[in-house]
DNA sequence: GGGGATGTGTCGCTTATGCAACACATTCAG
DNA sequence: CTGAATGTGTTGCATAAGCGACACATCCCC
């Protein structure tokens, strides 16, 4: 791990940004947030948005990123292993992740945010792969990663438009075929 | 007035050091603070707690001061005349503000603290006499804000010993005299 | 079509903050 | 008493943040 130390104020100035969008989007649809909104509510110059982010669709990006790493919780479970259990919970962020934004106001940008939560889910699938099989074949698990990424995601897309069921008993039904293998041919 | 622009990022660095001095004093005494203990909640660098005050009981000074006009809600009657109500709001603010402090553990300071408290108050009535006395004699002013402010403390001091009557009662029976004068020689 | 109003990126310069190191004081255990 | 540990103030230099200005793009009203 390249342990880099942040300077403080980068953080907090980052916070600062962040949270004020996010406070923003609130109350407004993403395409009415301007840059000096966003400065201005958190008091901070506008070129100093400028050191951090290189425009606002940049910092949409990071800022979902980010809350949908804290609705993920990844610290909690990035020593367990893909069990039943982590899978469920993975899956059930993603559905209150999806709650989340649809009572803010982000149309137009469903594909930047579905792009989002796969890119992001895509990177953990692939660190709790590597860790159980740390010899085999990267490329073939970077694959696996990209397909169980999109999998969940559309599962939560799915589960979305028509929710019988709670998110975890959705998924769990789908989980031996995972954990198993769907068995060509049998 | 002398309008001065303040650096936003020097109103954010003391809101910082200010927070983390009084969320520190709920835990400890004042003499158990350090710089490091405060400069470390705020996630802030020593040396700039350095560039911002003299030592810690310069910030002891300024945080009360703060939290004391705040208490004193200066802004809403810097406009009012000094009235009974206006005298009771004032006497009021400044038992509560030692209702607080009591809470705190600040043992050894109340020296320090009564003065921070004289010199908050004598400022307040001074501006209050100079607005309804703009052609009185300045220094005959400044004598009577002074002796207001040590007037109104020491009936806090007095009414903090032995409180049979609430603050405003206790006050306001003494209002008429310095109202109207105590009239020697009738 | 023109022109004012508003937002966007970018620039050079100033100022505040971070960092590491220093000398000094105080405390406390051995 | 000694010396290790901890806190205090201070310094010089590195870097982030503030500020004002600029050219450019959009929009929208006349």
């Amino acid at each position: 791990m390249a342990e880099i130390k942040t300077d403080p104020r980068v953080i907090r100035t980052r916070k600062l940004i962040m949270d004020s969008f996010i406070a923003l989007s609130e109350g407004k649809e993403f395409k009415d947030i301007t840059v000096k909104d966003i400065t201005a509510e958190a008091m901070i110059n506008r070129a100093t948005f400028y050191y951090h982010f290189e425009d606002i669709y940049d910092l949409l990006e990071k800022a979902l990123s980010e809350v949908l790493l804290i609705n993920l919780d990844v610290e909690n479970y990035r020593n367990d292993e893909l069990t039943e259990e982590t899978f469920a919970k993975i899956f059930e962020a993603v559905t209150n992740f999806q709650k989340s934004l649809s009572n803010r106001c982000h149309r137009g940008y469903e594909d930047t945010i579905a792009r989002i939560i796969r890119e992001q889910l895509e990177v953990l699938f692939y660190k709790m792969l590597v860790r159980k099989n740390e010899d085999k074949e990267e490329r073939a698990l970077k694959t696996v990663a990209v397909m169980l990424s999109w999998g969940i995601y559309g599962a939560s897309v799915e589960w979305t438009r028509n929710s019988q069921v709670s998110p975890e008993e959705y998924i769990k039904a789908a989980v031996p075929y995972i954990e198993h293998g769907i068995h060509f041919n049998i």
